[in-house]
DNA sequence: ACTGGGAATTACATAACTATTACAACGTCC
DNA sequence: GGACGTTGTAATAGTTATGTAATTCCCAGT
């Protein structure tokens, strides 16, 4: 669960503010002085994911603490609280490095939809580090971000068509898809121009895919039509 | 430069903040409906680095937009504008994935200052993927601080552009990157244009990298797109 | 119903082509 | 003079075309 840190130097606000975030769900600590936060932070023994800042503070002041942070290169999301509510205030917040801006008095559902904002946003930040889009086939890995087919140990880089082809199959996973779609689809032709290049990609993909290219088990051929690929193996029935 | 996309329908008003936009040097475009809008940020042809999404628009309305963007999986900054300012609409806000929320009328250093802030945030979570400056490339030491590559006993001081290329591609390690990404990142060019700069650095980086120049085991070319820089020390474990 | 011929379609190998890349050499600008 | 970009040319990998074998399907003929 979510660390938060709340500067703030008026004790029964500080108090109301943590019992309600605890409420939630979060951890918290409460600060009245920036010095002490500031060596918190910087230490990061105990890493916390949002910064609730006063700035009106006895000793050192809340822009002058969010300019020490930044310049420190601790860039935890800071969310000012103030009572003054001057433009001048909020440029000075958002120049110190502030994230948001909230001026008291404040309801807390603001409050709390601040912060579950703030958090929300670094969570998108660090899923979009490790955004892989990958695909299974067969026990095989396919990623398209670095193109290649990963298979156990063994890696197989893909050509461009040979994963534009892949991804098109892929998402359109256990439909038919016909020969004029790809074309058009993966190869951007409209014409029905008598190629056979397809084919030869499909042939290569198998070699990627199939255990036994000679009997495709998820590249599948519908005659006629075009190709399939399928996930799982459907029990056939030939007896009946 | 950052590009930032406008969703309102008053057009004096849009144009106002165009204009604003435009003098500090963003290149700005400007929608007045949220369908359209939305199809520009899902297609991605044009990367935005910022949205102001209007609540009130004619047809979808921004909170639905707001929505939308997300489920799609699109986590572009969006600083909410609208007429309203009460309190469930700031919260309806937060809740449709909006980062920041600002009331009209604003003034104009205001929402100045909030882009900003949205902008230098993104910064930020980009920064913080590169967990460190010192790299290993086939036992290779790679120190960004004093710009050179360690190979046991012998260094090499890397240029300016050397460093930055290759702080790209070991940031998108694994990934294949597209030339036109590194354009954009490294060299900040948006326009196509058919250089040949990126090959050459690219000859250099593997003089300094790979054992084989000729064969490259780590900073791999991937043809039709671009490059791709592996470590292929390293065992693929899809255990996570 | 069974069978075999033929047409249509698909599989796959190989050849031909071509855009892309590697890399050296030359300019250019601080 | 070092760093960076451009241009020229050779090499090359990826794609497409082409050829042929294999297969499926259809339907007449027995």
């Amino acid at each position: 669960m979510s660390r938060i840190l709340i500067v703030e130097d008026e004790k029964h606000l500080a108090e109301g503010v943590r019992f309600n975030l605890e409420l939630e769900g979060f951890q918290v600590a409460v600060s009245d002085n920036a010095e002490a936060a500031l060596k918190m932070l910087i230490d990061n023994k105990e890493p916390f994911d949002v910064l609730l800042l006063d700035v009106m503070l006895p000793g050192m002041d809340g822009f002058t603490a969010a300019r020490q942070l930044r310049a420190g290169g601790c860039y935890i999301p800071i969310l000012m609280l103030t009572a003054r509510g001057r433009a001048d205030d909020v440029l000075e917040g958002f120049d110190a490095g502030a994230d948001d801006y909230l001026p008291k008095p404040f309801e807390l559902k603001i409050l709390m939809a601040r912060i579950h904002g703030l958090l929300r946003r670094s969570r998108w930040a660090e899923a979009a580090t490790q955004t892989s889009d990958r695909f299974e086939v067969n026990g095989k890995t396919i990623d398209f971000e670095g193109q290649q087919i990963i298979a156990g140990d063994k890696k197989a880089s893909l050509t461009l068509m040979e994963s534009n082809l892949l991804q098109f199959l892929l998402r359109n996973e256990g439909k038919a898809v016909s020969r004029k779609q790809i074309l058009e689809s993966v190869w951007g032709v409209r014409e029905d121009t008598d190629t056979r290049a397809i084919d030869n990609f499909i042939v290569r993909l198998r070699r990627y895919l199939e255990d036994d290219p000679q009997q495709p088990q998820h590249l599948q051929t519908v005659r006629g039509v075009g190709y399939k690929l399928v996930q799982k193996l459907r029990k056939e029935t030939p007896t009946e």
